[in-house]
DNA sequence: TAGATGTCCTATTTGTGACAGTACACTTAA
DNA sequence: TTAAGTGTACTGTCACAAATAGGACATCTA
């Protein structure tokens, strides 16, 4: 489930925290679902106990996860709601991005197109979600 | 000219190549331009002077500046194109961003919007460098 | 009861960025 | 010619953050 690339300048812990949040968006962890353990995560990307527990604690902070000592960690009730409204409400990085691809001249229908495609794969992907209600292999 | 941010995670040399490549892109540093010396600069942001020349060095080596021992630093005549083909060509970027708002339910309009002001921002400031050249004050 | 869980603690190590200081070759202008 | 300014290179040192190492405790479950 959760990967860590060695090479990249982003904190290990940051990693893991951006991964389980994606999780939470993406539907693949939801509200209720337990999340790997300390020592099993740890054992299994031969990171430090600490640098997971870090992360596991960040988002608890986050209120995106529940921990019960002598249980386990779960994701939150609300946890995607909460995780889509922050996310919703940050648009200064794109303003920010869009500003550099306007200035170095990458035509505005490009980035149209690019906006236009990410919306349509995501409807798709939500489609397979709906078959999957009527998909009697499930 | 150039400013930093000392609460920035962004290292400092980090910051002024960045800052550099964007006055290339707004055309406030033009081709045959002296970008101030290493000992000025850090005189006057208080920067160690080795920090600023791992920042020219960079950008030398990015062909954005070419430097002329006893003379100066200088913008490359092709710097800006050279920029701007960079830029373009990495879009990967904006498609993370993109499909992560997309995930977290920002509305596809809400987006567009953002892209439309972008590029209306971008003509008016294009609008008043060529109302600069009938402005005899200038 | 044994094993697994979250949580907390004090170190230590490591890598990177920045700083300190010095030196050399070059160009320009007084 | 000379002094001042320029880029470039080098060897250290320091500070900070991330990650590691090792241990400890209370809790829950099979």
């Amino acid at each position: 489930m959760f990967t860590i690339d060695a090479m990249s300048r982003q904190p290990v812990s940051e990693q893991l925290v951006d991964q389980a949040e994606r999780f939470i968006l993406t539907g693949i962890l939801k509200a209720g679902d337990q999340i790997p353990s300390v020592r099993n995560l740890s054992a299994q990307l031969y990171i430090n106990p600490n640098t997971i527990q870090k992360a596991f604690s960040e988002l608890g902070s986050r209120g995106l996860t529940q921990a019960v000592p002598g249980r386990g960690s779960f994701i939150a009730e609300d946890a995607a709601a909460l995780l889509s409204k922050r996310k919703r409400s940050n648009l200064t990085a794109l303003d920010r991005m869009l500003e550099e691809l306007a200035l170095a001249g990458a035509p505005q229908s490009v980035v149209e197109e690019h906006v236009r495609r990410a919306y349509q794969s995501l409807e798709i992907r939500n489609q397979t979600e709906e078959e999957k209600l009527y998909d009697p292999s499930v």
